[in-house]
DNA sequence: TTTTTTGGTGTTATACTGTAACAGTATGGA
DNA sequence: TCCATACTGTTACAGTATAACACCAAAAAA
């Protein structure tokens, strides 16, 4: 990724502008750590290292890529392996299924609770987590007015990135 | 599903609550039908009986239950004839896939272009599509901001249905 | 009319995604 | 020491999805 320092925190889609992402992986490393030994939850090698690998990128990573990469890095290569590295994970808040693509993306912003929205570019797969809270207050009435109790909801928005779009205005590859 | 009459349209949930459902697969279908012609899109037999199915009940189905269900019915049995007409249906905007069931639910507002909201109840997978507009004015600001093109987008949100919460309260099963 | 193109169908084969179930290991109480 | 719990390793399998090719019919072009 890019490297231009960016140290406001804006709320807005951050992964798809430039950062520094030596301090987004950094930042989210550290708050996840805090969590885990506040919570006494069992931050294991595994698991530690699932995170770490979500955290390379900001593009949405499959469970089988994921399960390539531990395999390679000394971990186990059975596909539980991955799925219960990103069960604990998600259960943790600090990883979230991107439902639209199979595919995982670490959590960046471990530290609030929240319905989670993405950006996702449909060209090279890279996703953009958001801070809004995107659940508008009318779902929430139409689901009392169904008798309908949301335990937990998303949103998914399905583009192209900036990036994307520069390569499909000038098709000159 | 239930037979209590519901002339109003409410704009809310209607999945989930009384309904003449006969009402609701005809008014359904004869949009479809209605589109397709005007659009001159192709609404073969396998097409429009995909459609039927799918139109049965609230509850998403998998893929490979329609297969199942168009096989029965003399249609094609192999993997393709079910996403061929799924992908058609998604095209036309007359079927929704639910990315968190991997499964597919009929469009309840064919006539309108939208952001669909799904309710999904995680323990019967009847799925409630509201007609509100979820996109709230916050994501597109948020996608603009980043240079992203918004193609289209979804909400899901995932809990349980009036009747599923009232079992789970008396487990006397 | 003949030819070509287009769009839809039928089929095979295969790749990707996800989970059930059981065995083994380590750790921390009772 | 015994037991319970939680994590890991592995096999086997179930479910989801697509690529690719052959075939056919109807529409469009020659």
């Amino acid at each position: 990724m890019v490297a231009t320092r960016q140290t406001e925190r804006t709320g807005a889609a951050e992964a798809m502008r430039p950062h520094d992402h030596g301090d987004c992986i950094r930042r989210v490393l550290d708050e996840a750590e805090r969590r885990a030994s506040e919570d006494r939850v069992n931050f294991t090698p595994v698991r530690r290292h699932a995170l770490e690998i979500l955290l390379e990128s900001h593009a949405a990573m499959p469970a089988y890529g994921l399960l390539k990469r531990l395999d390679e890095d000394g971990f186990g290569s059975q596909p539980p392996v991955a799925y219960r590295a990103l069960d604990f994970l998600m259960e943790q808040g600090f990883v979230h299924k991107v439902e639209r693509l199979n595919a995982f993306v670490a959590c960046m912003y471990p530290h609030e609770t929240h319905t989670p929205a993405f950006l996702i570019c449909r060209n090279c797969r890279s996703v953009a987590e958001t801070c809004v809270a995107p659940t508008p207050a009318a779902l929430r009435q139409e689901a009392r007015a169904a008798g309908f109790a949301i335990e937990r909801s998303m949103m998914e928005a399905e583009g192209l990135c900036r990036d994307c779009a520069r390569e499909e205005d000038a098709p000159c590859d």
